[in-house]
DNA sequence: ACAGTACCAGACAGATCTGTCTAGTGTTCT
DNA sequence: AGAACACTAGACAGATCTGTCTGGTACTGT
């Protein structure tokens, strides 16, 4: 006890802008999110997060409400993760083209990761009829990166970008699945030789 | 009591070769379909199977000795599924180009069912660490659909058919994860013609 | 100095989960 | 008639789940 209690003015000197630690807020989240990411949703109860988190029991409560709201922050932040990611991509090339084909050497990396285990929306919204919070936040991030590759598909040039962005998209589930269930993680690169045949097909 | 006592000889009468009603292995194999398939393993619990089945829960002990076992005769009858509704499309066709074709035909009949849910075994290994049953049903689901794709790819005399078999399990996968997610049907269309490109392609 | 805030520790309620066990019913085969 | 069999009904154990509530600690701003 008295340790704990003396190590963190030691952090605080250390680190953070006001407080040592991160706010409790954020370290649920923090749990929260390798749990849910790792073991699914529902097989991850309260107990375990708040006990990663080193958190009450009641603080989680105060800061979201419920275990639903937990997981929607939890799955805001995937999405805010994704979004980060794609935009980091498509911000090292100049040509549309280029652009489209760094989405999926993103993917690569992202599957190369050994902590990889899926799309998150994707396994939130298999593991039953979904809540609110799963098919919102699913849905905002599906939109956006379906309206992400629509716009470089219009910049490229393609006679019809709703298909390529359609055709692109479903290039994006199929790598996700196929990395997750067989282990491989070569089908980002699969789906990029794809994505090139039909870029250079359509344009 | 007395009234389903009575109803069962008419039932023999009418339909199965020895026994009138199904036996309790059978009735609760189609709840358990139903059941899983619309809600999620992990949210259908035993009680609610060996309800709609009509059956004691110690039928199911006795005949499935574990929750699992039962998941595990779920997964492999969705194969059987699977496997019959290629094979049924397939044979339709002569060629095969027609032939790998003809995959995505059955897809599109699938996802057009009210009831369809996603894949079965993306579902189920997406709920968390799968046990045994699911990933070992799930590979061998997976490796047949690569298995089929190869065989026909091989006939169509693909210059590369594994790449080519690759490719188009990544349609396939990405068809059942954009008609779950975005409930959108037409999914299995977009990856036909993309297929189709492929194959035109390739061979 | 003192109120307010943020937090921790953990008991508790009420529900639900898998799996076991007892006891009894009805059918079939010999 | 009687043994074997498949099955039903439901209590029960033991674990685990979400969410609430009490009581106490430590730091902050005035």
């Amino acid at each position: 006890m008295s340790i704990d209690t003396i190590g963190v003015p030691d952090l605080e000197a250390r680190s953070g802008p006001t407080t040592g630690r991160a706010s409790a807020r954020d370290r649920l989240l923090d749990a929260a999110d390798e749990l849910f990411y790792a073991e699914g949703i529902h097989t991850v109860g309260i107990d375990r997060i708040i006990e990663r988190a080193g958190v009450a029991k009641a603080s989680l409560y105060n800061c979201y409400g419920s275990k639903d709201e937990l997981v929607r922050a939890y799955l805001l932040r995937r999405h805010d993760r994704r979004q980060a990611r794609i935009q980091a991509a498509i911000a090292r090339y100049d040509t549309p083209r280029e652009q489209l084909l760094a989405v999926f050497d993103a993917l690569d990396e992202l599957l190369a990761d050994p902590k990889f285990r899926g799309c998150a929306f994707v396994n939130a919204a298999a593991e039953g009829p979904a809540p609110d919070a799963v098919r919102e936040v699913g849905e905002i991030s599906r939109s956006w990166v379906h309206g992400a590759l629509l716009s470089l598909a219009i910049q490229a040039g393609a006679s019809d970008p709703g298909v390529l962005a359609d055709q692109l998209v479903l290039l994006y589930d199929g790598a996700l699945i196929g990395a997750k269930m067989d282990g491989n993680a070569a089908t980002a690169r699969t789906a990029r030789a794809v994505a090139a045949t039909l870029i250079d097909a359509i344009v």
